[in-house]
DNA sequence: GAAGTAAACTACACCGTGCAGTTTAGTTCG
DNA sequence: CGAACTAAACTGCACGGTGTAGTTTACTTC
């Protein structure tokens, strides 16, 4: 990596720090090159605009959850198995504290401004595993989601509502541990709802 | 109401849309005079400063959630028709417009400001009403939560998956008749969860 | 000579205050 | 009743001090 790169990661890791702590407004260029220990010139020659600078920030969150959500579905696997792996997915994005770092910073602007929300928006090519998911296992006759748009959100909403919003408020980290437990709890209840034919079997797997 | 309430009024309402809009870092008390009608000495006639003006509005927000949730435990009440009332009491807030719109702009300051989010926190007196709840249900045999705080946080977090959260993104406030629905599919995965004795009665009230 | 640095500089916007003068609501008195 | 008075609130404007995005300039390092 060149010195100049090199320059430029600094950047962008006092710009996270910066953004999130201050918000967009509150931020400041002459602080931001403070704290990359690199002159406000420096900031302005890599990136033109306080603006350009936080959307290459927003991009990195976007890329962050499309590599993390490239997950193939395997027709093999028990729907137990494959519903856990499938919230691991989501889960893994969740204990890192970096993307959760990011993803709050993004968020509290996002929700003030519905312009950048859809535009984040467009960025995330991914979402749709989760809805594809849920429609493939019901068609095998593995679930009985008749509306599969609405149990994938359902799933996430379970995971979310015990990680990440209250992550995004306390800023306390999930924990792997906690997670596995969220995970289950979060297919457990998924799958009362909406597993095939409850047998002894599966009943038995809990 | 005299005129000078009814320029605090103004003002409120006016500071609501100018944070909202632009962030309490980007909202301008300039602006906030201009859109009340009111001179910009009026607006700190009544609040002393920005800041103050703020608070007073959180304290608006924390107000309509602390009256929203007063709801008392019906033993005699069935626990599906009980369950859906207790949902309705967050979702009654969740279809309101004017709450929707000073959750989001709280929430986007809070998730920036930890210190801000437990003053928040601290104001929310009636939140223990789900795990109460959930508790005194398990315990007269209507329910099997044997960890009540669990089972009320995915309850509430089924409810806002579909309606709070995806909100506060796209602005779009959710229809009664949608919030039926919700309620009505989030009660079901509950109880399919945590139902006791799953009875072809219970399965036939479906 | 390409890239970085430090510091000064421009051209604003913003918070909060001060103040002279006006409006409003209510009360007293003829 | 209605005119005169009073106290409080409101207006509009200007101003000090501060902070900001982005630019320029002169200098340094590799």
């Amino acid at each position: 990596m060149s010195v100049s790169d090199q320059k430029k990661k600094q950047i962008v890791q006092a710009a996270i720090a910066e953004f999130q702590e201050k918000g967009y407004a509150g931020a400041s260029m002459d602080r931001i090159s403070e704290r990359a220990h690199v002159s406000k010139r420096t900031v302005y020659n890599h990136f033109e605009s306080k603006d350009v600078l936080f959307k290459e920030i927003n991009q990195c969150l976007a890329d962050q959850i499309n590599s993390a959500l490239e997950v193939s579905y395997d027709p093999a696997a028990p729907i137990r198995d494959a519903l856990v792996r499938l919230g691991w997915a989501e889960g893994e994005l969740m204990i890192n504290p970096c993307f959760m770092s990011l993803a709050r910073m993004v968020m509290s602007e996002t929700i003030r401004d519905p312009a950048l929300a859809a535009d984040m928006d467009s960025r995330m090519t991914k979402i749709s595993v989760f809805t594809e998911f849920m429609e493939r296992a019901t068609r095998e006759g593995k679930l009985t989601a008749t509306d599969p748009a609405l149990a994938a959100s359902q799933f996430l909403g379970l995971i979310k509502a015990h990680s990440f919003y209250p992550n995004i408020h306390s800023g306390r980290v999930t924990t792997r541990l906690e997670m596995e437990r969220i995970i289950e709890e979060s297919v457990d209840m998924f799958l009362a709802r909406y597993g095939a034919k409850p047998t002894a079997q599966t009943v038995a797997a809990r």
